[in-house]
DNA sequence: AATAATTTGTAGCAATGGCTACATTCTGTA
DNA sequence: TACAGAATGTAGCCATTGCTACAAATTATT
């Protein structure tokens, strides 16, 4: 039987703020890959309606996230630019341990994409200690 | 810089399939231990008001997942008991995982929670290899 | 400059998942 | 049986994230 009485809870609540790192992270990205960022980039990226993107864009926006003027490229405030240097460095450290467990690296790109939000620092420690060690153990066929 | 085009996706959709899991196996965790779930037990279980829970159960019953009267018990069908079966199996193939590599089985647990819904076929297949493997590599400090 | 094409914005709809407030049903006990 | 309390159901509100359709602005082309 299950061991404990909740180990669970409100997995489902911070969905918005999933939501605000995946495109901080995002926006950093496209900057940096090609100068500015704009919707339509942010749209392609995400594979949703520049309707979505520029929804969510007002609510970043209000949050002090993202700085924004109409038609005009997408760019990150001081606190957009924490959250995506936060994100980005959790976000590699998945994806690096993904790999080094055997994953290729399509694949842990994919999965990191949606574990990132729920790897807690306790594990996300856990990983990077893995990731310290040699690789010896890797071998197993 | 980052790497691929768009190894991304739409990590936003499937949101309602995993709030099917989590119930179907929450059902099942509880229908063990309790001998029969009520509503009650699961708005407990997810911390969510009991009309949360009484409206997803009705879409769980439209979806054939969950068999159901009012005022009554909460069952599950066919379908949700294989639903629930392979939920569970990934569910502790996570949670075993994370503990091996040094995670505290509550955070386990709670990490997993989350996680288990991002973890493609791949990712799992890895992680029951190195489950597989003698615990050797785990001595570090 | 005028026009065409692209990009972004806005209006408004749907589904999902939170909630409170209130109605109903069930259960247990006086 | 009647009543009190607990458990469920229903109505209706909000936020988030999808969408299509249509409007407006920007950019590119003729």
């Amino acid at each position: 039987m299950p061991n404990g009485p909740n180990p669970f809870a409100k997995t489902r609540r911070d969905h918005a703020d999933e939501t605000a790192e995946d495109y901080v992270e995002a926006i950093a990205d496209i900057e940096v890959a090609s100068g500015t960022c704009r919707v339509k980039d942010l749209s392609e990226r995400m594979q949703v309606s520049h309707v979505t993107v520029t929804r969510i864009l007002n609510r970043l926006s209000d949050a002090g996230l993202v700085a924004r003027e109409p038609y005009g490229p997408v760019g990150l405030t001081p606190r957009g630019l924490e959250m995506a240097a936060a994100s980005r460095t959790r976000h590699e450290t998945v994806v690096s341990f993904l790999e080094r467990i055997g994953v290729s690296n399509a694949t842990a790109e994919h999965d990191a994409e949606g574990m990132e939000h729920h790897a807690s620092k306790e594990t996300l420690e856990a990983m990077r200690r893995h990731l310290r060690q040699p690789e010896d153990d890797a071998d197993l066929g």
